[in-house]
DNA sequence: TGCAACATTTTTGTTTACAATGCTGTCTAC
DNA sequence: GTAGACAGCATTGTAAACAAAAATGTTGCA
């Protein structure tokens, strides 16, 4: 599969992009070697270009290099796996926090009756649309970074989340964990909706400790 | 100024870890352009090398490059310096939490008997000595990171400090500034003596708060 | 003198070539 | 038949050469 770039474009980017892409989707599974040659065979690079882009993609934690022995991409063991959700724990509390402090109450309606008892959220999940409800939450969750306004606290959420994206999927789909998911959404979103920063923080920390839960019961069927 | 390197080491990570620290403290001052060759000539290695390093940096937050332009030290306003602020907030207080869980709470004795009152930390301020101060809290600080076992948070503290550590150490000898960090410092030290995780949080979260007051009413004097 | 166009120099961006290291497979000795 | 040594190969690490862009300097003209 030859994903070969028009040449006029700033290629190194892309490859760090599309390198990105993989990684997270797993589309390149954890593990995998990865040749200097063969990605810049493919990118129609040089291999300096190549280099560079994978020193960027280390640096974002995405794969491992060994000198002399090559890079591969990174596999977390569950132990890390934990490190990073109680990282997110603080980061998502706090972006949920500035986006409560920061912007108008009413920019969370539109949520709050996405997520009401008998609304269409929750007649996505009795249809067993675990995906569809994956992503309108995501985009939420997109909002509310970008209305607590911290470039900062939005990038290294990024970093964290390209790095578990597959395994929060996966947790979705867990026994009741999408039931009580939207149970904790709609929790902390009606605290958004009052302007109660204080409270809407706990509670968005209370769901992401609440996948964590779901996660260490089930570990052995994740990883 | 020549701080050539023996052949022998890796000195790709020296290149980094020299340009940190130079960065991180002002000893290049913010704004300042940096030559490719410059530094390859001083560290007595190709361009390739350092542009490699170069793109670690840049990717640290500690240097900007524009195209074809180069790249220059960044500087920060007082808008990132707030965002960083906040998010570290977030990361310290997890910090805080998950070393109190983890780490016996005998752990902080020695702390606690350094800060108590009429102790010898008050008594370094007593005598004017923030510096002296400064450097205890500083290991008191990255004693609690180790025990939160969390390299995660800790990379990400890590990369957060090294761009804010003059501003932090400027903070500290605003007027009222090391007392009032002085009784903070107390306030979350005890409850981690005492194995409650949340009110340490919450206790840290205060502190770092705090400290942002400072910093909003003479920040004029900071920047 | 001011300034605009062009030439020169400097600096960055990219590729190519070379060196060093690790891996693999074969051959030999026991 | 197995273990160890050695040779050849593949891959990574580094440097140097080349190309392109921006900055600087210079000249000519109004």
């Amino acid at each position: 599969m030859k994903a070969r770039v028009r040449k006029d474009e700033k290629v190194e980017v892309d490859i760090v992009a599309a390198m990105r892409e993989r990684i997270s989707t797993h589309a390149i599974p954890p593990g995998s070697k990865i040749s200097e040659a063969h990605l810049a065979e493919e990118f129609g690079v040089s291999r300096t270009r190549v280099r560079e882009a994978l020193t960027e993609l280390e640096f974002r934690g995405l794969i491992k290099r060994i000198p002399n022995r090559g890079a591969e991409v990174i596999r977390l063991d569950l132990t890390q796996v934990f490190e990073i959700y109680d990282a997110r724990e603080a980061l998502e509390g706090m972006a949920v926090r500035l986006a409560t402090q920061k912007a108008p109450p009413e920019t969370w309606q539109e949520w709050v009756e996405l997520l009401r008892e008998g609304g269409p959220m929750e007649k996505l999940l009795e249809k067993g649309d675990v995906e569809g409800y994956f992503l309108v939450y995501e985009r939420m969750r997109r909002r509310i970074i970008e209305a607590a306004e911290n470039p900062v606290l939005a990038g290294m959420l990024d970093s964290i989340l390209e790095k578990t994206r597959v395994i929060m999927r996966r947790v979705q789909i867990l026994p009741g964990r999408a039931a009580a998911g939207l149970a904790e959404h709609r929790a902390f979103i009606n605290a958004m909706r009052t302007g109660d920063a204080e409270r809407a923080e706990q509670l968005r920390r209370a769901n992401i400790r609440s996948a964590i839960a779901t996660l260490k019961r089930y570990q052995n069927f994740i990883l």
